[in-house]
DNA sequence: CTTGGAAAGTCAATAAGACTGACATAAGCT
DNA sequence: AGCTTATGTCAGTCTTATTGACTTTCCAAG
């Protein structure tokens, strides 16, 4: 399963191996989230709502905004997400403290079984490539990926991402 | 950028370890695909058009159903991208010489151009990110891809993908 | 040569998930 | 008081996917 490669200072930018690695990131994106999928489908829900799940896990009291953000959608997607999210029971809103325009969401106990049964899947697809490819290769996996990472879209600050308001 | 830990060999395996690989893989699968849109955006095509073309590319003479084992999607899935593709001139279909039943797919010089309009654009993000991350890495980076695919779903052989047809 | 099944094409209906545009409300800021 | 921000929501559209049903063509086994 691993290519073998001689003078892999010379060799492993051609256009061959870049090939191969756009290829193996399509299925392994696919892979990544296929064991999700299968639960979420038991449940009507969708991509969408398990980034919601993870990302309002990983930010408890988090806003709207900052999730739309982070997930580079339009408030009105979110919304839509949300709110069967939030009348299953499974996020609970919060009006802010400071600032009360604002919205604080964070996962019930039920938002969090379900969070909790996702990432579990998810990330023991990710512990056995891991396993299986050893800390060295962990490593790298994990520095390619950084790398392509486009700040200009995820990040928090710099931020160019379309607003549904506030252009022309 | 790069989590610098000590004790690697126990340590890459956390929970957090973990959540934070989930992420990245969600970041990174978009700056991947981001500078690809924005000249399918141009082109009024989406995503599933990129794929079909560099499929297209990949195995030229390919057929519809190999197509379809390969992208996982329904047969009126890809026909209805196939059709635009064919109409706007970027594929050719030419009738199998063995089984007439069959269809092998190219691309037309038109849709050459744009494959490898594509195809730069991806593999110039891939380049640079794995320029940066160094040689070492990039071997990592594969092993933990090719852990990460499910086998189940894209192999082109062994292959539990649902048709059309062929079941009750 | 007939018949069953495979490969492909297509029509129709549906769904998820995204989008834009528009408008409303509440609340913070100047 | 007035502008701006954060959120919510209605309506309409788009892309990509789905299932189901039906057809044409054609290979292959009997």
């Amino acid at each position: 399963m691993q290519e073998k490669q001689s003078n892999q200072q010379i060799l492993f930018l051609t256009d061959e191996q870049l090939r191969l690695g756009v290829e193996a990131m399509f299925f392994a994106y696919r892979g990544f989230n296929a064991d999700p999928d299968k639960i979420l489908e038991k449940h009507s829900y969708g991509r969408a709502h398990h980034r919601a799940l993870h990302f309002i896990n990983s930010y408890p009291e988090t806003t709207i905004n900052h999730l739309i953000h982070i997930l580079g959608v339009t408030k009105q997607s979110l919304n839509r997400v949300l709110r069967t999210l939030i009348d299953d029971g499974l996020v609970q809103v919060k009006i802010g403290k400071k600032d009360k325009r604002e919205r604080n969401l964070i996962l019930t106990d039920k938002g969090k079984v379900l969070e909790n049964k996702l990432s579990i899947v998810q990330r023991n697809r990710m512990r056995l490539a891991y396993k299986a490819a050893g800390p060295d290769a962990v490593a790298g996996f994990r520095t390619v990926l950084n790398y392509m990472i486009d700040s200009n879209l995820n990040n928090e600050e710099a931020d160019n991402k379309n607003y549904n308001e506030g252009r022309e």
